[in-house]
DNA sequence: AAAGCGTGGAG
DNA sequence: TCTCCAAGCTT
């Protein structure tokens, strides 16, 4: 009797084949041959990678990894960070709620889970920054529980190897039903990691390599020539460009003034410097109040930068300052103790172009 | 539940 | 220059 090609095992088997094979090598992750041979993986690891991972590559997160392993080795040496640490070494890195949210993790973990993430799904998706898709990740990858992620890479594999139209996000839970159907109860982990592989190497947006791909067999997509065309998604509306003034005031001591951004809304918790609202309507030279009295340089060309949801123009003012300046917001920062690297990277364009 | 939330690289 | 998008979460 023949094998069934569609038959979740002989899928399984055959992407778990190619993942022994083709696994890619990354700093958090203990290839297939070494779990075989008993490594298991470091949740704090794991969990460090997952929330850097969040629409983020694969690519950017490398170094940041590296860094916070090296200074912070385990989830209690996290949990007793500076706050403004953990915030600079984040930055440049984006979405500035995971910064703050992995502190919250790793103090709770540390507090309330005795320095060990818990090996259950429902009890890490109550942890704040783990979401569906961290929770089950964490759970497979760390645990080699048998935990389905749906990221955009499975998404994107499921979508054409069931031909599937209906747009995204709707078709979230016909997608989640596939891509669980097919996740077996031996090497969960593997094959979490496998699918995540495939959909970055093989099954990629643009052009995919379908006659190299361990599913091009079963996939429909291939047989029906819409692989390319798919997943179909909802379109985004566009972005509207908004306008802001920044101030860069350096002391005679070199000390320059920054503030610390309030923790909610945009760039929330991260370093910057003082300047107006940003707003949709284009001032001649927006109007902002400076944060101290001086001679206010206006400096030629402007900061452009893109948002998830917005485009900014940024019009940037610097001056020199005496000691004893009391400005009206933020504080004078030392020289020694500041690196541009620690600001967001609207704020070191700014920097950039005042330099 | 739709919107807010960053950035850099590829094409 | 512009669009897409990358191992999503929170409110």
């Amino acid at each position: 009797m023949r094998e069934n090609p569609d038959d979740p095992q002989v899928l399984s088997d055959a992407i778990l084949a190619w993942y022994d094979v083709h696994a890619r090598d990354m700093p958090w992750r203990v290839p297939p041959q070494a779990r075989r041979a008993g490594q298991t993986p470091d949740p704090y690891r794991i969990w460090l990678s997952e929330v850097m991972l969040q629409q983020t590559t694969v690519a950017t997160v490398k170094s940041y990894f590296e860094r916070f392993t090296a200074r912070w080795p385990t989830v209690r040496d996290l949990a007793a960070a500076q706050d403004a640490d953990v915030m600079a070494e984040w930055a440049g890195l984006g979405y500035y709620a995971r910064a703050r949210n992995l502190l919250k993790c790793a103090r709770t973990v540390d507090q309330d889970y005795g320095g060990t993430f818990p090996a259950d799904h429902a009890e890490l998706l109550k942890l704040p920054g783990i979401g569906p898709y961290t929770a089950a990740a964490i759970a497979s990858i760390a645990f080699d529980l048998r935990h389905t992620v749906l990221d955009g890479n499975v998404e994107r594999v499921m979508a054409r190897l069931h031909d599937i139209h209906v747009p995204l996000p709707a078709s979230k839970p016909i997608l989640m039903e596939k891509a669980d159907a097919l996740t077996p109860v031996d090497r969960p982990g593997d094959y979490a990691q496998a699918v995540m592989d495939l959909g970055a190497t093989i099954c990629t947006p643009k052009s995919p390599a379908c006659g190299i791909c361990p599913w091009r067999d079963p996939c429909a997509a291939r047989a029906e020539g819409t692989a390319a065309d798919l997943p179909k998604k909802t379109p985004k509306k566009a972005k509207p460009t908004r306008h802001g003034t920044v101030f860069l005031a350096q002391r005679a001591d070199g000390a320059w003034l920054l503030e610390t951004r309030p923790d909610k809304g945009l760039l929330g918790g991260m370093l910057g410097w003082p300047g107006s609202d940003w707003i949709d309507v284009s001032h001649p030279l927006p109007e902002a109040p400076p944060p101290c009295a001086a001679e206010w340089q206006l400096i030629d060309g402007e900061v452009r930068h893109t948002f998830t949801h917005f485009h900014l123009i940024l019009h940037v003012f610097r001056a020199q300052v005496a000691i004893g300046t009391e400005p009206e917001t933020g504080g004078f920062r030392d020289a020694a103790e500041f690196k541009p690297t620690d600001l967001p990277t609207v704020m070191r364009k700014a920097f950039d172009l005042a330099r």
